[in-house]
DNA sequence: TAGTGGTCTAGACCACGAG
DNA sequence: TCGTGGTCTAGACCACTAA
């Protein structure tokens, strides 16, 4: 790889954080896998400990590495706690999240919708695959979901049992299908419950839903997931923390 | 101000972040107000200039300084665009957010509630200030709101003419009160419409709105403003980025 | 004991803003 | 031109982990 010092020229942290980025978004360092430290880094790119160190700290930041003293730098990998921590906001109304239980109801191919084709940057009509869940919070119902897929880059998801697919997607994601969930956009609306998902709540028809439309997205800022979950928030709330 | 630099003691950088914060929160640098610029501090605690700017970078990623290269760094303070950016999350429907308009129905003295006393950590009944207002996005009434501030740190606030109250009052708790709001925990629910709120709001009653219930704090996590705010979702959405 | 990240230093030079 | 923050270097020592 080549850096570029000169004059008015991107600062050097900046291109090694790129250089690192485009690595982990390849692929070329698996999640969970252990990267050079940064004094061969340091070597390898003939800058400073401290110009690799600044870089790294960046993507720690970002949620893209993680440092651990002693032993070295890892690619962050998506196990149960970061999604539960990161992209599950559902508490309880004494402020306590649990991991949410999870019943599959069906996981099939379909066509994609011009909505779904264009939140998921993919051709009107393409193929997604559909996935429909409950989830359980202290033995409840409370969320109903739908996932949408590119099946382009699922192959074979819908072959899967229902009762097979895991409680948290994004591990299977990653494992499976090699595609890691990095950023996620959510906009939350206040609806009326459905005759099916009041059935499946156990609430009346036409009671107020709190509905989150999730896009996730990759690395490189790749739409590849939108997922619907309406929530009966009587005994739970969506929590954010604003600075 | 003294520093430890004994082995196995708290960092000097964390130390001296610290010692900034305790400044800030005291108010003895006003928001706005320009701090000794690094070198200068690195001379008066006896640290080397990059020390104080690891301790000065994380209080910039934490919005409580500003840095403007050439110029120096800064009491970050709340004009318009940092409340309505971080503070205001409410989206139209084509992903644009504009800056609300405002009408305060009422503000008045009031006995706070059990909840609201211990929301903001104040004795059962003691006084607040109650406000009562509506907002319009793009012309239409979308939200309405509710706020409780306790009596005691917002003199005589109720003596101000409603339609003298701005549209951004975290910018009056700043420079009329010297209340700086830092962070805030937002709780989001679907609830009904009531009858008011649906004549303000111009739906039906028992509508589905979209209930934010936001605890705002200062520097030093105390909490200072309950807001209640209901919103029509129908052409709107609240919007949350997560990493 | 060797290797990693974590803290800290002292000093160089660049880019920006104001007088 | 001067003072500010922004980038970068070279090297010291500490704290933690694993062999």
């Amino acid at each position: 790889m080549l850096l570029s010092s000169e004059k008015g020229s991107i600062p050097l942290y900046m291109q090694i954080k790129e250089m690192l980025v485009a690595k982990v978004s390849a692929g070329e360092w698996a999640p969970g896998s252990i990267i050079p430290s940064e004094i061969r880094l340091a070597q390898e790119l003939n800058v400073s400990q401290g110009t690799v160190r600044k870089a790294i700290s960046e993507l720690v930041e970002a949620n893209v590495l993680v440092r651990r003293q002693g032993k070295g730098t890892f690619v962050t990998n998506h196990d149960e706690n970061r999604a539960l921590f990161h992209f599950f906001h559902i508490y309880n109304n004494r402020g306590t999240k649990f991991m949410p239980e999870c019943e599959t109801l069906s996981c099939k191919k379909k066509h994609a919708s011009r909505s779904d084709a264009a939140s998921l940057e993919i051709p009107d009509r393409s193929e997604v695959v559909r996935i429909e869940r409950i989830r359980k919070l202290e033995g409840t119902p409370t969320i109903a979901e739908t996932i949408t897929l590119p099946a382009a880059q699922f192959k074979e998801l819908d072959q899967i049992p229902t009762d097979e697919l895991p409680n948290m997607l994004y591990e299977l994601y990653e494992t499976r299908f090699g595609i890691t969930i990095h950023s996620a956009e959510e906009q939350l609306r206040a609806t009326r419950s459905s005759k099916r998902d009041a059935k499946l709540l156990g609430v009346e028809p036409g009671s107020p839903l709190l509905e989150i439309v999730r896009i996730a997205m990759t690395l490189d800022a790749t739409p590849v997931e939108i997922r619907t979950s309406r929530c009966n928030t009587s005994r739970h709330c969506y929590r954010n923390t604003v600075f």
